[in-house]
DNA sequence: AAAATAGTGTCTATTAGACAATATGCG
DNA sequence: CGCATATTGTCTAATAGACACTATTTT
């Protein structure tokens, strides 16, 4: 006899709103960790493939249904006692969004890591990994762009770097990795003035997902959680 | 009533063997696809963690008790039907091994991945998504050093970058990155001559973890597989 | 000595880091 | 104009890629 196990997909859902790195989060209103800010998640249905689950919890638990969020994979905790009532696997993905209106039907609300030092379950445990996921992903691929609007400025990428590297950037030598890098931006042919000062050229995510070489985040930061 | 979904362990073990990149395997003896190459594996049990799950299946299914494999979370998949006879979800862990004896008792082997074309369920995509973890770890870890003995020398080093990559690297840049890089090789004091030629200084895994900055694959080697 | 492999050094191209100067909007 | 921000450019330091040379063993 094989052993069964409830399994769920917890959702890391980060964006980066006024100024700060943000995750969305609901407060649990029932034990266990009742008060507690707690990740969307869901059990998986018996025939569901794991990305439609965490499509479907993106959708109806986090309330951003068919929002431009970028999920992959984040990884799996199976510690036995994670959920005291019951043995629960969960599997975690990662979203990046931009700087969406969070549901109120669905409770959920933005919150930034400051506040979130005290949470449900295991969820800092997999907020910060996801955390560490983005930063080392905003290194080598041009996933910065998921932050963004769909056309947005080379500062407010360059923002997007700083507030999730919690660092500030060279804008002139940040410019030149960025518009050099193949694929990285397509020009929209569009400006704006809504950063203040002088227009900025408006631009797209480009088909690259890879950013060769790397942009590597100052040696400082490198420090694990 | 929450669905509950038997949750398996398979293992992505790597070794260098023979100039050549191997996967531990076993061939199935029985249906669903007898005669083909699969991974091993076993269901989790109630109350065993996902590290002790992989480190029983190493032990007891892989055939490699107390052997010095680098274990880590490869990810998990979850298609419905990538097991016909019942839904099974699979946490997938990556090894990294240096050149052991693969076990009789547990029937399992070392095959080169040009053996490995036709495998069982889907475990060709899994073993597939390790070696590419297993190339891009290279590039930014000392994870190089799991695929050789204790102590090695700095052209063995090279030889698993080489076969990992299917590139050849200049034996002089590699052996000035490898040992400029900080924490990675530690000098053991002695040397041997098993590769011939001069006498080559034996080195051990130092505690770097990180290599930084990273070392690149050759741009040949970044398409996707 | 010849062959084989290890280890060091040198030159150059590329890239990152620091910083100056110019451009173009707005109030 | 004066201010704020964008964009281009320049100089320098660090690193990678290409390649020559010397060192130390075995046969």
């Amino acid at each position: 006899m094989t052993p069964r196990i409830p399994v769920s997909v917890d959702l890391v859902v980060l964006t980066v709103r006024f100024a700060e790195l943000c995750a969305l989060v609901w407060r649990r209103d029932r034990p266990p960790y009742a008060g507690r800010w707690a990740l969307s998640g869901g059990f998986i249905h018996l025939d569901e493939d794991l990305p439609a689950a965490a499509a479907r919890v993106l959708a109806e638990r986090a309330g951003l249904p068919g929002a431009p969020v970028h999920l992959e994979q984040l990884r799996t905790y199976g510690y036995p006692d994670r959920d005291p009532r019951q043995r629960v696997l969960s599997v975690a993905y990662l979203g990046l969004a931009p700087d969406l209106p969070a549901s109120t039907e669905a409770h959920m609300s933005w919150r930034p890591l400051t506040e979130l030092s005290e949470m449900a379950f295991d969820h800092r445990r997999i907020m910060l990994d996801g955390i560490e996921r983005a930063r080392s992903k905003l290194e080598y691929t041009s996933l910065g762009a998921a932050f963004c609007p769909p056309a947005f400025t080379v500062a407010e990428l360059r923002r997007v770097y700083e507030i999730v590297w919690g660092r500030t950037l060279d804008p002139r030598n940040f410019h030149r990795k960025v518009t050099k890098a193949e694929g990285f931006l397509m020009p929209t042919g569009h400006s704006t003035t809504r950063d203040g000062g002088r227009p900025a050229m408006l631009y797209r995510r480009g088909p690259a997902e890879l950013l060769r070489p790397p942009m590597m985040r100052p040696a400082k930061d490198v420090v694990r959680l």
